[in-house]
DNA sequence: CACATATCAGGCTGACTGACATCT
DNA sequence: CAGATGTCAGTCTGCCTGATATGT
């Protein structure tokens, strides 16, 4: 199979080998860099389905997450830790989602410092759209096969691992 | 080797898992994930690390681009092009480097529309501090051989063909 | 009491759109 | 003239710190 790229055309094969030859670098920085651009190449697709639909991806997400819930409705906490952000981002996001109608909030009847934020039907609405688009475009992973989207997973899983993201 | 993971503590694996059982996908979304979150782990190591040089990630990589080049000077389009950002973001990272006193502009004596960034030697020796600091941090990728590195360059490149990232 | 939960105020970042002056 | 180059104004996003009210 030939290759179909020249490198002279791949800003980040070029940056690397620069890199490569000046300090001696095995390889990490061409990695790290790929993850970096091939995130914002799926951000960058993820968001463009999501707008049509009020979302963002980030909000997506939330909103996925309260639909995956046995009564669809979670703790502002809990949101927090299973998304991996921010406490504030998380009343920032849900706000955001309040204001566009797909959430609603109530005071946790089991903790009285606490709020749930509830997915509402036209969250589910939205979800429901949005999801069958992504499945569709296949999470912007067309280009590889299922064996390579799990080698892919297996390697990552190990980096997350040393960054302690199972801790907790 | 045994596993040390317990999937209950993974967050990204359970939502894969919940959403493969309900939508039928085939480990395009666990990949997707991993991806992004991996890219924050990076993102948020690398910026940890540019912080005392009062840099971020994004402008020590403008920096790295104008110490490889030839003469320490870029136009601001030359920039934007190859480390694929928008014109306006150029803009803003180039201002804030040089309020930082890493970079100083100049008009482009080759083209009257046109200005120029050049690299200051404070500029360089910021380089050189954070660039020994991501080697030693094997640019977050410690867990990984130098194949599976290559590996993941591999994958990840045919995402970018497909995406168009080789065009142009 | 210490601690947890959530919010608010406010700063910082980078990505973007649209408008514009300038020059090729 | 069309097109390229760069800037500016202003919006939106998400991340974060610190302070605060409330409740366990």
């Amino acid at each position: 199979m030939a290759d179909p790229l020249d490198l002279d055309f791949d800003p980040i094969a070029r940056a690397a080998s620069i890199w490569s030859e000046r300090f001696g670098d095995s390889g990490a920085m061409a990695a790290a860099t790929s993850i970096m651009r091939v995130q914002q190449l799926l951000i960058g697709e993820f968001d463009r389905i999501c707008r049509p639909y009020g979302l963002t991806f980030a909000r997506y997400e939330a909103l996925v997450l309260l639909s995956f819930s046995r009564t669809g409705a979670l703790p502002m906490a809990k949101i927090g830790e299973r998304l991996m952000v921010h406490p504030t981002s998380v009343t920032n996001t849900i706000q955001r989602l309040e204001a566009a109608g797909f959430v609603t909030r109530e005071p946790n009847p089991r903790d009285g410092r606490g709020t749930l934020a509830r997915i509402s039907d036209s969250g589910r609405d939205a979800v429901k759209h949005v999801t069958a688009e992504l499945m569709d475009a296949e999470f912007g992973l067309r280009a590889l096969d299922d064996g390579e989207r799990a080698q892919i997973v297996e390697l990552l899983r190990r980096l997350r691992v040393a960054a302690g993201d199972f801790r907790d």
